[in-house]
DNA sequence: TTACTACTTTAGAATCATTCTAATTTTCTT
DNA sequence: AAGAAAATTAGAATGATTCTAAAGTAGTAA
């Protein structure tokens, strides 16, 4: 329903985050969520991630990228997203929203919200509830 | 538009099918044909597909099988969905439609086309054209 | 602060789906 | 039946992700 922080974090910011998701501040996820929860909507799998964190200054282990991207899922603060091919990319707009995905490079777009009116959820199979609802509209550059 | 073919396939059906789709009627890509083009709405991963020729008295080399779902691919006889995290399914409803993906699975249910009414599509970014348009609705087994 | 315990990070190995390679086999055409 | 082109194959290679076990760090209680 809500979740867009339309503005940068501090360290502190972010460490009050990660608090507040009982996740202990530690270096490395503080790094991180100063760079993933500034509010802007991105879409960057762990290896986007952990270039950008060499270039911040604050190199860590992959394994540690992937670590922290499952705890953000977990608490809520990034959403994965499944669509092109090969790696997972972690979504910083938790709003429910929808995406082009370019066929070719595997990259996605955000859809306008204002742009899509959603259909009335269809029955749902017995026992289970729906977490999310997402509109994918696959591209291909014109020829 | 259209796609469904509702009835089972012989294997002389399916060698006409791959030559309709140049596509050279070796044994193997019979075999695979006899088993995905039946006309049944399926999701197989290359390896279910695998343990399906299997039994089916029909072993092939992993490789073939990828190979043959590329070229099914590109010849439109099966469509790839990327929703669960790990392997690639291949989808033989080739009708444009929607699913439903259990999030502790990863399995694809299709979403019955008559309960959904797609929004008009958003315009696209410039350059682009509309490839496929798919709801996906991720599901999670109540407790 | 100190000491303790639980939680984190890490490098590197392991795994899993998929792709590639180079050699062998099969199909189609003559 | 023979030759050329295309397909299949086993196994190696790749790339994303996960696991493992060891070393480091944070929160806590004294």
């Amino acid at each position: 329903m809500t979740g867009n922080h339309p503005k940068p974090i501090s360290p502190e910011e972010a460490a009050e985050t990660l608090r507040a998701a009982s996740l202990r501040p530690t270096r490395q996820r503080i790094a991180i969520a100063e760079r993933l929860l500034d509010g802007r909507a991105r879409h960057v799998s762990a290896e986007q991630l952990r270039d950008e964190l060499v270039d911040y200054g604050q190199p860590m282990a992959l394994a540690t990228i992937y670590n922290c991207l499952h705890q953000f899922e977990e608490a809520g603060l990034v959403r994965p997203v499944h669509h092109a091919g090969d790696a997972v990319l972690y979504d910083t707009n938790l709003c429910d929203h929808h995406h082009f995905v370019d066929v070719e490079t595997g990259e996605l777009i955000d859809i306008d919200p204002g742009e899509i009116i959603l259909p009335e959820l269809p029955d749902l199979p017995d026992g289970f509830e729906a977490e999310t609802i997402e509109l994918t509209v696959r591209l291909r550059r014109k020829s």
